[in-house]
RNA sequence: GUGCCCGUAGCUCAGCUGGAUAGAGCAGGUGCCUUCUAAGCAUCAGGUCGGGGGUUCGAAUCCCUCCGGGCACGCCA
């Protein structure tokens, strides 16, 4: 609830407005964009503020002069030390130690939840992610969309948004069908029968023969020689439920736990599919038409006909008008996802964001304009688009093919490597870039392998508090005793520079939430590590800056509650990735 | 053909939604372990940010246009 930059920015405001009651600057200029953000190089001081430049047209001011005139009043303030103007018209500025010592107490306070901030303003929204159909167990494939998603969801919860995490499947699809009719044969051959090779088109997964042996205990032979309009829906709710919690046990192992499972088959059977539809008819952006047929391809026999069209034309994206209902009369693909998202509006969401692969680029086009249409515009839809994962082993690439069943599935992704590194791993890309995955990189002990890298810096913090408790047996290390410390001890450049770093957490997470990019985290937690492990590296050199000093008890209290603050912005940065901290490194 | 994404150091990638001298890791050069974990740190070298125009105090970032790469474009799901 403390993000510093934004106490600062209300002070410049302050002056700002003052200045302009006392008519040094027009009165009512619009401060909307003015910053007041770290500078870029930390030499130029703690903060800096564009202010002059984009207020010095519309104040008729040059920015230098301006800038001047603000820096006059900034200097008035007893907890700014330094001020000056540079460059085209920055005003820069240093804060007094106290300040930072303030900080520090923050961080030690607030603890994991340091960061937690109000910009969502408690809004509701909902995080759909993962949504793979119950086909088959959760692969490599998926897990890049899963772990943004939650990270991306825990992400918005710290922002202060009322965040839904929800799971999207069909299971009233052609994809079902053909589920359906592999159970059935799968359940065949577990009661005896020689079935031969799984057709092709079928799922050839073994997987599946474990949905036949369970059916087999529960109904034993009761669907043989029945007609098939009695067994269909039997082997189809019975492998989708089988296969729903194979999936939910795969994401229990790294650690996603949904609030929310919609599936289609309900929207079909509770109507809502056709209130969506009478809703649209109703907007006046549905018509009976007929569509020419499929450019580039030679259709024999081709006649037209009547469909039901969404006027998606006009939305600027498409050639064409598409249909809502194919010739057949059944619903065409989008109308069960446009239907869901009526749904989700229905439930009280207007901010509704989607984690999906980079395949599914055009589904904005095909759901928003009818989501903005039934929502009166009020809906907003974000997708996030995830990148693709290639899989390498020693630097060599893992062939997939689907055909051959070479998959590999996220089980044995997350025994091979544990689930800590696999979800940090794929947030070391920005989500709609290719992300090479090495098996071998990923479990490699040195600072190439970001995930060790952090969390060596977290296990060097917690290694140093250890080791405290040892030379200071009767002490109190806990964060809130540390926090009583006299932290007036911190004061050289590197200790300072430290937490001025963790003191742009805050300020990381909100602008990560706004722009719906979890990867952030991951990079501002390799730079703190970063800062850290170069502090102690200093305490090598120069001994007066370790973090110890058996004949100087107040100086290394004040030196822990620093060390207590690096490892709970780590871990609160690892709670946001869903990566459990890791106190001791080993092997 | 249309739409979207991308092009930044030799390689893999960041770049805080328009800010100051464009950054990090790997690879290469040189240093640092009797001291809290050297599984690390410091330092040097490496760039016409694909090309060209535009918008303004200011562009890797926004607009236009070429070049080059990737993906998606059914009355499939």
């Amino acid at each position: 609830m403390s993000n510093i930059f934004h106490a600062y920015k209300d002070k410049v405001g302050d002056i700002l407005n003052k200045m302009a009651a006392n008519g040094d600057i027009p009165q009512g200029l619009d401060l909307g964009r003015v910053t007041v953000e770290p500078p870029k190089d930390a030499s130029h001081g703690d903060m800096a503020t564009n202010a002059a430049m984009v207020l010095s047209k519309a104040a008729g001011k040059n920015p230098r002069q301006l800038g001047e005139a603000l820096a006059g009043k900034l200097k008035e303030l007893p907890e700014i030390r330094e001020v000056t103007v540079a460059g085209p018209g920055f005003v820069n500025f240093r804060l007094a130690n106290t300040e930072w010592e303030v900080q520090l107490q923050t961080i030690l306070t607030e603890g994991i939840h340091y960061g937690d901030n109000k910009a969502g303003g408690g809004e509701k929204v909902n995080v759909e992610y993962v949504s793979a159909n119950p086909t088959g167990p959760m692969h490599a494939g998926h897990v890049r969309g899963a772990v943004i998603g939650d990270a991306l969801a825990n992400l918005l919860k710290k922002a202060g948004y009322d965040v839904t995490k929800e799971y999207y499947f069909n299971d009233a699809g052609k994809q079902i069908d053909v589920l359906t009719q592999t159970a059935y044969l799968r359940y065949r051959e577990a009661l005896g029968e020689d079935i031969g090779a799984i057709p092709e088109g079928l799922y050839p997964g073994e997987y599946m023969k474990d949905v036949a042996q369970a059916l087999v205990a529960r109904d034993g032979k009761k669907w043989i020689g029945v007609a098939e309009s009695a067994w269909a829906p039997v082997m189809r709710d019975f492998a989708v439920d089988y296969i729903m919690k194979m999936i939910r046990e795969d994401l229990d192992l790294i650690g996603i736990h949904h609030d929310v499972f919609s599936n289609e088959r309900v929207m079909i059977e509770d109507g809502t599919l056709d209130i969506c539809l009478k809703e649209l008819i109703d907007k006046g952006l549905v018509y009976q038409g007929t569509l020419p047929p499929p450019m580039g391809k030679e259709m024999e026999d081709w006649e037209p006909a009547e469909l039901t069209l969404f006027r998606y034309k006009q939305f600027g994206h498409y050639e064409e008008d598409r249909p809502l209902k194919k010739r057949d009369g059944t619903w065409a693909y989008v109308m069960p996802d446009i239907a869901y998202h009526y749904n989700k509006l229905s439930r009280g969401f207007t901010t509704m964001i989607n984690v999906l692969g980079n395949d599914h680029k055009d589904y904005e086009y095909r759901v928003g304009p009818p989501l903005s249409v039934l929502s009166d515009n009020k809906a907003k839809l974000d997708i996030v688009y995830c990148g693709m994962v290639k899989l390498f082993k020693n630097g060599e690439p893992v062939k997939l093919s689907k055909r051959s069943g070479n998959i590999i599935t996220l089980r044995e992704l997350v025994e091979e490597v544990g689930a800590g590194s696999v979800r940090f791993f794929m947030m070391t890309r920005t989500p709609d870039s290719e992300l090479d995955f090495d098996f071998t990189k990923v479990v490699e002990q040195s600072k190439d392998n970001p995930v060790f890298y952090v969390q060596y810096a977290h296990a060097r913090c917690a290694s140093v508090l250890r080791n405290a408790k040892e030379m200071f047996p009767d002490a109190d290390l806990s964060a809130a005793a540390l926090g009583k410390a006299n932290l007036a001890r911190i004061s050289s450049a590197d200790e300072l520079q430290l937490v001025r770093f963790m003191a742009g957490w805050p300020r990381a997470v909100e602008a990560a939430a706004e722009a719906h990019e979890p990867h952030r985290v991951a990079f501002y937690l390799h730079d703190l590590a970063s800062e850290f492990h170069g502090f102690w590296n200093k305490g090598r050199d120069d001994g007066t800056l370790r973090f110890l000093h058996e004949n100087d008890r107040e100086l290394s209290m004040a030196r822990l509650a620093l060390v207590s603050a690096v490892k709970t912005v780590i871990a609160s940065g690892l709670a946001v990735m869903g990566v459990p901290p890791v106190e001791e490194m080993h092997g």
